[in-house]
RNA sequence: GGCGGGAUAGCUUAGUUGGUUAGAGCGUUCGGUUCAUACCCGGAAGGUCGUGAGUUCGACUCUCACUCCCGCUACCA
């Protein structure tokens, strides 16, 4: 294939907190296809993939399984590694955030922005979600203490860090995001950037931690760590030989900047103004292009390992195979909604896709080979007149797969590559082989026809190859031959005449049972309960012990509801008005999601009554309400029934 | 609450700058065929394009209001 240049695709590194679902090794395939697709096309790719291993999160998963951070992300990243692998995806480099030259370079890059002063040494103070490894201001902390966004407990933390000046490059992002409309994709990405972060103002980012270990050391300032998000993103560059001393290898002088980033839509923020920044500081040129992709989601229900419903690729391939669970989720996802899986959907698009029409298609061409030719492929050169249909819709299947690709339309890319099968099993049809078999003088004929159909698979097929290599590999050895280069996929007729197909072809796909699978489903869910049930058994997250003089400074009181009403200006919040014997107090409390006020009104709850009040959205809180959360997010006031208010808590 | 996106046949969805009968695929149904994995081919049924108004000769497409869903963001003593 001529060479149109180099090609460089990324996703995003995983985290090694957890397993991948379907969900997250969606992207990956999809990036496959796309890696796999432009090196078949003619361009030098270099595709990157890999794990994300540092932060506190990580430090304290390894301490609960009582190893060290460095045995955890070890276990992960091979657990990563082997479902990427399984999926057969094509990286290049599967790098790893606690590789030697990354975290070499990692270091080099922090000392660099900070030498040329767009870091600074600051202070920061507020509230620290382990979870997220991200600082809450005290007026965003929900229930108390916990983060508002994944919901876990936040506690005080005090640090000196390091700031990075995103004010001072935003103007410049601004306009480069306007004057190239295909670096954020979707669209929509871009507007909720732009309104969201850009437009409202930058604030500085703090880029080191000093509350834990497990990281990348900032070797000029001990015992700070530097932000996982800066060491994250960096990988992009380091991975292919960045050097921040001006020592750049020839591979990253080739590949950067990157053709693509391929990440889901979450982290769209990070990859279209954080890292366009750090990349702007350090004075090398922006990715070409983000797509944030949309999610797979489970149908219907959230997935949840308690509701045995998470979809693991490795169960999927089980029963499926590797490729039909390429087929799925490239096929079946939206370019910018999110897309539905279900074992049954998958069952359905096995079946009616690649089991009937793409297997079965090339199943009954080689067996009509055998059958009337003994095998042999022979292009005898007798037209029929809806041969010229036929080979109009082979040779412009690349064409359509092309611009789709192009617009990283993978979906559409698949479906016209089916448009070629399905084609050709009208093509069957329309000659009837078996008919021309009958007559003797029609032989040259039927030959014909037979290796047009031959040829027609070979030239689908090989479009296909992307999408689903192994199936590929397997059809060209069925038909004894290989897959046709990109530079003549629009010709028609270059099938070997005089070939020999395999006399014993194999099912390539086998139609499944949907009742079947989903007795095998059901298998798997059992598993996946039984593990989440002997995980609950993970214990509490306590805090510092306390004395009785110090439980003794809080005044609880029972309360009698009085009055409560939805808060004026927030969705969340309640506003209550207590009685406590002869006192009366207002008190607001985030829990319009759980209750209605008028459910309220009457009944007794416990409030701390000493609390310094404070004003939320304009109304004066004097005290909290107590309440209870599971993890299930089941949320209850604490209630007593007899005493009467105004007791105190004891 | 603010900003952004979405709502199209039972299901998954495409609809380019407003222009004649709104496309697919799956499923359903009828017919054809027998080389093939009960497969393939053809036909049909099925949509008041979320609701209501407006602009226009003409609106799935533009404007406004509303409902529901999703994302980001704010509020959660």
């Amino acid at each position: 294939m001529s060479n149109k240049g180099k090609y460089y695709i990324t996703t995003a590194i995983a985290y090694t907190s957890g397993k991948p679902h379907i969900g997250n090794t969606y992207e990956i395939i999809m990036a496959d296809a796309i890696a796999r697709y432009k090196k078949a096309d003619g361009y030098d790719v270099y595709f990157m993939t890999g794990t994300d291993e540092h932060g506190q999160k990580i430090e304290e998963r390894a301490r609960q399984a009582g190893m060290t951070p460095k045995q955890f992300v070890d276990e992960k990243a091979g657990d990563v590694k082997r479902i990427w692998d399984l999926m057969n995806t094509s990286y290049d480099r599967f790098i790893r955030t606690t590789d030697a030259d990354h975290e070499a370079q990692v270091k080099k890059i922090f000392k660099k922005l900070y030498k040329q002063g767009d870091i600074y040494l600051g202070a920061y103070e507020g509230l620290y979600c382990t979870e997220c490894e991200a600082f809450y201001a005290k007026s965003q902390i929900v229930d108390g203490d916990k983060c508002p966004v994944c919901g876990h407990t936040v506690h005080e933390e005090k640090e000196e860090a390091y700031f990075f000046r995103m004010s001072k490059y935003a103007p410049r992002l601004i306009e480069y995001i306007n004057e190239h409309p295909e670096f954020i994709q979707p669209v929509s990405r871009k507007n909720e950037m732009m309104n969201n972060f850009l437009l409202p103002g930058l604030q500085d980012l703090c880029v080191s931690r000093t509350s834990f270990t497990w990281g990348i050391p900032v070797d000029f300032a001990p015992g700070h760590i530097v932000y996982v998000w800066l060491d994250a993103l960096s990988n992009y560059i380091t991975g292919i030989g960045y050097d921040a001393e001006g020592n750049s290898s020839d591979r990253y002088k080739k590949l950067w900047p990157a053709d693509l980033h391929l990440i889901g839509k979450d982290i769209v923020r990070f990859h279209t103004i954080y890292w366009p920044i750090f990349l702007m500081a350090l004075g090398e040129p922006l990715p070409k292009q983000v797509f944030g992709h949309p999610w797979l989601l489970q149908g219907g229900e959230k997935m949840s390992k308690s509701k045995g419903n998470v979809i693991y690729a490795d169960d999927m391939a089980d029963l499926f195979g590797v490729d039909a669970v390429r087929y799925f989720v490239l096929h079946e996802m939206p370019y910018e909604n999110d897309g539905v899986i279900t074992w049954e959907l998958v069952v359905e698009r096995t079946n009616s896709d690649l089991a009937n029409i793409l297997g079965n298609l090339v199943k009954r061409t080689i067996s009509m080979t055998n059958k009337y030719f003994d095998g042999v492929v022979a292009n005898k050169g007798v037209k029929g007149e809806v041969d010229d249909d036929l080979i109009k819709v082979v040779t412009s299947a690349y064409g359509k797969v092309e611009k789709d690709m192009e617009e990283i339309r993978v979906a559409d890319a698949l479906t016209h590559i089916f448009e070629v099968f399905r084609r050709l099993n009208k093509y069957i049809d329309e000659t009837e082989p078996w008919v021309l078999a009958k007559d003797p003088a029609n032989s040259d004929r039927l030959a014909t026809v037979m290796y047009n159909l031959t040829e027609g698979i070979t030239i689908g097929t090989s479009l296909l190859a992307a999408f689903l290599p192994e199936t590929a590999d397997k059809i060209v050895k069925q038909l004894n031959t290989e897959l046709r280069s990109f530079d003549d996929i629009e010709k028609f007729g270059l099938y070997p005449s005089g070939n020999k197909v395999t006399a014993n072809p194999e099912i390539l796909f086998a139609r499944l049972d949907e009742k079947e699978i989903m007795k095998k489903v059901e298998v798997i869910r059992e598993k996946q309960k039984a593990a989440a049930n002997a995980e609950v058994v993970k214990p509490l997250d306590h805090k510092p012990e306390v004395t009785i003089d110090e439980f003794g400074k809080m005044e609880i009181r029972v309360g009698k509801i009085i009055d409560c009403q939805k808060h004026p200006k927030a969705d969340k919040l309640l506003v209550f008005k207590l009685k406590f014997g002869p006192e009366e107090r207002q008190i607001v409390s985030g829990i319009a999601k759980w209750y209605k006020p008028e459910d309220l009104i009457g009944k007794k709850a416990l409030a701390i009554v000493n609390l310094k009040p404070v004003t939320l959205r304009g109304v004066e809180s004097q005290g909290m309400l107590l309440s209870a959360e599971d993890d299930k997010g089941n949320l209850e006031l604490v209630n007593v029934f007899n005493v009467e208010d105004g007791a105190e808590v004891r």
